[in-house]
DNA sequence: ATATAATCGGAACGATAGTTCCAAAATGGG
DNA sequence: CCCATTTTGGAACTATCGTTCCGATTATAT
């Protein structure tokens, strides 16, 4: 007897999603979410809670989007060395287009959040972990492939591989920057040989 | 006839400077830097202008500082491959104290203002060439030292010093990440062998 | 068709935003 | 000491912030 939502959920949280990327946690006003988002303000109450609320699940959204895509990716890869170069080649095209120069929402919003929001450490902890990981058995591919020698510290390279596409999504938001990036990509990827 | 200034001017803008780097543009109010500060209200507004002009005058005092520190500790070092080293050692050192979780000031106003406000986009974009021409040049030093081989691209090994250091500073925001930062290092650095 | 509940438009709330203004107080040069 | 000017405290202003509430409307399940 009673009646089912009408609203797509899942579309209106990627909106918000969509929002707070592109102008950070501070900088979006709730005004600004019920524009985009296409529902009430009431109804955004009554369904995220808050703008904090809506905020976490947005940026949760985000990440489970962005590391299972990445996974994807690179589970489809053959070769360890061009499928981490391919990679940061795509993100690196992808910096220079006007969706791209958003950056991404974990770097962005680990420098505006971090410290001041104990909640958002917690998630960017974990989601260094995972991404880590990620890397990580990527390049346990790579030595079972042949393509990457034992001896090298695996933990090590997963975690300078990290610390690069995160530098590369902060230098990647300023205008210009494709063939300098691809050449530091070049540079960088020596560290496989 | 007149008189003189009797509040530090300089002093001021340092203060202003600690609080945009901590808390970023948008959630400093400007309550906050009439608290920091120690100036009043009205005397913010007639010396400094408004938030906005406050604000690039921070950045670019911040901007003045870092470069010339840094171009100062490269300029005392006799090695160019243990002088960076030292560089991103104390770098990262650094980014694990409580002040150093307030990351770099660039970095941070990279991620929250671009390309949302095309000033601060210019600031960062001659930012980035400036840093990376010291980068640059210091590596032609490691060249003519017989440290670094000839034979290598100095550009795009300074751009992916540029973003490695852009990564190392986002990271450095989440606790707990010495050991891996100091890891990442020295696998990166093999790049220079 | 009717009942039930979701969604809506929009007002209202107290709080704070950035900015301006003004009279009083403090300060330094002559 | 005195004048000129800086600095101060605090009110005032308009605008917007995040949040709550309510009556009207819409849509669904029976």
């Amino acid at each position: 007897m009673p009646r089912t939502k009408t609203f797509d959920e899942q579309q209106a949280l990627d909106r918000a999603m969509e929002t707070f990327w592109k102008k950070g946690y501070h900088a979006t006003s709730m005004q600004d979410l019920v524009d985009t988002m296409g529902i009430n303000r009431a109804s955004l109450y009554d369904t995220f809670g808050g703008k904090k609320a809506l905020f976490t699940k947005a940026f949760e959204r985000y990440r489970s989007i962005n590391t299972t895509g990445m996974k994807r990716f690179l589970d489809q890869q053959e070769s360890v060395k061009t499928g981490l170069r391919q990679l940061f080649t795509r993100a690196i095209e992808e910096s220079q287009s006007e969706k791209g120069q958003q950056g991404c929402f974990v770097v962005n919003v680990t420098t505006e959040l971090v410290p001041s929001d104990p909640e958002v450490e917690t998630l960017v902890t974990t989601n260094k972990e995972v991404v880590v990981g990620v890397f990580s058995e990527f390049l346990q591919k790579g030595v079972a492939l042949g393509e990457i020698d034992k001896g090298k510290d695996l933990e090590a390279l997963a975690n300078m591989i990290f610390a690069l596409y995160a530098g590369i999504k902060v230098v990647g938001k300023i205008p210009g920057q494709q063939a300098a990036l691809l050449g530091a990509l070049d540079a960088a990827l020596k560290v496989l040989d």
